[in-house]
DNA sequence: GTGAAAGCGCTAACAC
DNA sequence: GTGTTAGCGCTTTCAC
């Protein structure tokens, strides 16, 4: 592969022209311009990265750690990141690090490793590894999940109101016995949910019982199983609120197995509003997050703070609409 | 951030002791090594990435260019190049084209840059920027979509074989007046589907009319209007044949609106087992990609590239399966 | 406006 | 087994 020697020699000039005339930063004669862009085209050159990271000692490339890339929420946050950085010029490298520690851990080595510009992150449980990044001074920010304050900047959606808002919904449509299926423990939206869940039926003197909950990793067939143990018990529940759309999956499995109808014989929320859930018969209930907003939001904010603004960091929270259809409406009983 | 620099002298040792113990290439003393690894948890070392990538000419980085971050089939493709890569020390860097050319392009560029060690791509269109790639001498292997002869391996699904398997079955339920809604010309697999489609009516015997077809992007807005077009008709289909999921939402949601019911109303069958498609109402039938396994073996083929073999590209062809559900059988009318 | 030369952090000969 | 040293390809002073 040609290097800027290549370049230089075939031009007729140093490679320090080359560069310049390549970089556009300091003022190069344009005839030189001209015979410079003729070698590079002449030789097919492309400018060896690695090279000029190392010399110039930044990168222009973001990694973007995120925690499941089947799920809808988080593919659509790489689309508002990458549509963001690439109008400022920068690429954008996608991890998936599957809601592992260790995996998460070691995408923050590479990234560290590969110097990378900045990170966005959707941090797995509390023993997240962005201490490690935070002591390297790479730029970081936090989406979904939020992380230590001083950190970096975070992104939130308000899931814990929006968990409320849509519990209410289901108590207003005359829904009594109100189930949630959220995610393991420790991960800060699946408490959150829980929360909001609870505050609603709290606010509106319902006892809140254990027994409707269920816990477990945010997949379908967890989901799956984990409804139909809340379905077989005596006193089953009749609404639920699913904490995300893979899990929606698995409960609308575990609800058809059961002969049952969304909307007439059980209530049915989930959050995220994933492309098929509007075409599922009866239409779902969803709890929209507005995904791309946050995946732009968080790449605005760490750009400008890779342009070095030393602002304290900050937490922003966007909220989240609930979109009302057939299977949480008790009138289609 | 520490260099290799501040580790020797931490260490007391030179810098090519340092490097040695850490690649673990040449012998270095038990005792030399223990300081060494002292230093550099002590000082919080990471390597620095290009710097390494510079001197030895190669990076433990593979890029993977699909078409659509959204789309299921791509997303499983991305977890099998990632398992197998993982598994022998390589990292993925993902990159959506987005079925765009110009972006293809640009991400190519930006591989052969960072001199990533490999390539994984679903070369868009007819002009796809592959050979560029292939001038460098970069290892490339194609999925979902050949590339010209010579270019690299390829990794297919036998699409064409696997459309005429589903319209037979169509057929084989009674459905007389058969639609496609399929991808863009040039695209192979929609092409491919297409063929397919053709073939199985030619084989049994029906016109192939082409009021019954449509082509669009691979959205589900797009195929949401192709297919209500084709239901207006004074001859509507009475089945479909969808080629990818992302295009089943829009027509699902196009044979809502007019009433009808899957299966009863009109067969239908689309490419792609995304998990939301067991759930919807009734059951959809797919057409079942091996899409893990496409990544899994692209990317070992990659690698066995990148070691070095030498051997002529070869095409690797994998067969769907039909999972018959409810939305093409004909007995639920 | 252009060139010469130093050096980013690392690895791989090459000595010893 | 360990140290010395020469670059990898680029950008960026510093001269002119």
């Amino acid at each position: 592969m040609p290097t800027i020697n290549d370049v230089a020699s075939l031009a007729g000039v140093s490679t320090a022209t080359v560069s310049r005339a390549l970089n556009g930063k300091s003022t190069v004669s344009p005839a030189l311009v001209t015979r410079v862009l003729e070698a590079v085209t002449a030789l097919g050159y492309q400018p060896n990265g690695p090279a000029r990271s190392l010399r110039r000692r930044e990168t222009a490339v973001l990694a973007l750690i995120i925690s499941d890339v089947e799920n809808w929420f988080f593919t659509a946050i790489a689309r508002g990141v990458e549509d963001v950085a690439h109008d400022m010029g920068y690429s954008v490298v996608l991890c998936n690090s599957d809601e592992n520690a260790d995996k998460e851990r070691r995408y923050i080595d590479v990234a560290i490793q590969e110097r990378v510009a900045g990170v966005i992150l959707s941090p797995t449980g509390a023993g997240t590894n962005a201490d490690v990044l935070a002591d390297t001074g790479i730029p970081m920010v936090a989406v979904d999940r939020p992380l230590p304050v001083g950190f970096g900047d975070t992104v939130l959606v308000d899931t814990r109101q929006a968990a409320r808002m849509a519990t209410e919904h289901l108590l207003a449509q005359g829904y009594g016995r109100i189930g949630c299926v959220t995610g393991p423990a420790g991960v800060r939206t699946a408490d959150d949910r829980l929360a909001g869940y609870r505050d609603a039926l709290r606010a509106a003197r319902r006892r809140t019982s254990s027994t409707l909950v269920r816990r477990s990793e945010y997949k379908g067939t967890r989901a799956q199983q984990a409804s139909a143990e809340l379905f077989a018990q005596t006193e089953p529940p009749d609404a639920l609120l699913v904490a995300n759309s893979a899990m929606a999956i698995g409960v609308l499995a575990a609800v058809r197995e059961l002969g049952l109808r969304p909307g007439r014989d059980v209530g049915l929320v989930a959050f995220d509003d994933a492309p098929w859930t509007a075409v599922v018969d009866p239409p779902l209930t969803v709890v929209a997050q507005p995904a791309y907003e946050v995946g732009r939001i968080a790449a605005q904010l760490l750009l400008a703070r890779i342009g070095s603004s030393r602002r304290a960091p900050a937490v922003t929270t966007l909220t989240a609409r609930l979109l009302e259809r057939a299977s949480s409406r008790r009138s289609a009983r």
